[in-house]
DNA sequence: ACTTGACTTAGAGCTAACTCAAAGTGCTAA
DNA sequence: TTAGCACTTTGAGTTAGCTCTAAGTCAAGT
């Protein structure tokens, strides 16, 4: 019978005012519903959400995830530009990585003079 | 006799207004200004510049960067508070890039099927 | 003196992504 | 059958981080 939305929440660390939010803006076009009017989850319904929690989760705006929903939905015409769109996003991610690499050791300077005990003033090079 | 706003605006690929709501938040406390009346930044200014945008592109928040400035500013006493702060942060770098590495598999492992010109079902493993 | 252009301020407006409230429905257990 | 709870919807509110506007100042060039 499928997840409730509070079980897949729980499962994803969202709420369910998210999930409803994701659903509203067309991101889950695919969720069952009960005879009652509640979703239902399925297994693969919760693959879908994992992807898109990823594309999110690596700064990807909602819109964008639903234009990749859309096309998926258009079938296999589309097929060229998904694949082009995950390898630009590859890129990004990769762009990401690398800038937090870069600021890591900005932060591990900064610690390495704190963990010197050496006092740095606000305007140490100045005079 | 320094740089001006739009100056260190080009060099941190900011623009001026996102430097005057810096400051206008707190973030730069110690810039000097001209006769004028327009903010003169030197050297030291955008190591501090620098420094803060590292911190906000790794995700602390504008609220958190006033805090250490101001922890900062009380001297040294505060140096053990902000050498704990850099470690904290430090994890959550390092988090951020654990998820991110763990993200990238997930777009690897759609870009390999994309590149099969395998197609995939909306509802692909439910029946 | 006049224009041009970069700067100033206060404060309003905007976007993304939630987050919540209100009012209501339907299953389940006592 | 009544209570309780998880779910539903619509639509408004919130927060962070900008982003822009209006009105004005100042200094340099012609």
């Amino acid at each position: 019978m499928g997840y409730s939305i509070s079980q897949v929440a729980e499962k994803f660390d969202l709420t369910a005012h998210t999930i409803r939010y994701y659903d509203k803006e067309g991101l889950l076009p695919f969720i069952d519903r009960s005879k009652a009017g509640n979703r239902e989850f399925s297994d693969s319904d919760l693959e879908w959400l994992k992807l898109i929690c990823c594309l999110k989760n690596t700064g990807m705006p909602i819109k964008q995830i639903k234009q990749y929903i859309e096309w998926c939905l258009q079938g296999d015409d589309t097929l060229e530009i998904r694949r082009q769109m995950f390898i630009d996003h590859r890129k990004e991610v990769l762009k990401q990585m690398d800038d937090l690499k870069e600021n890591l050791k900005t932060i591990d300077y900064k610690l390495e003079l704190y963990d010197s005990g050496c006092s740095i003033p606000l305007n140490g090079n100045k005079s």
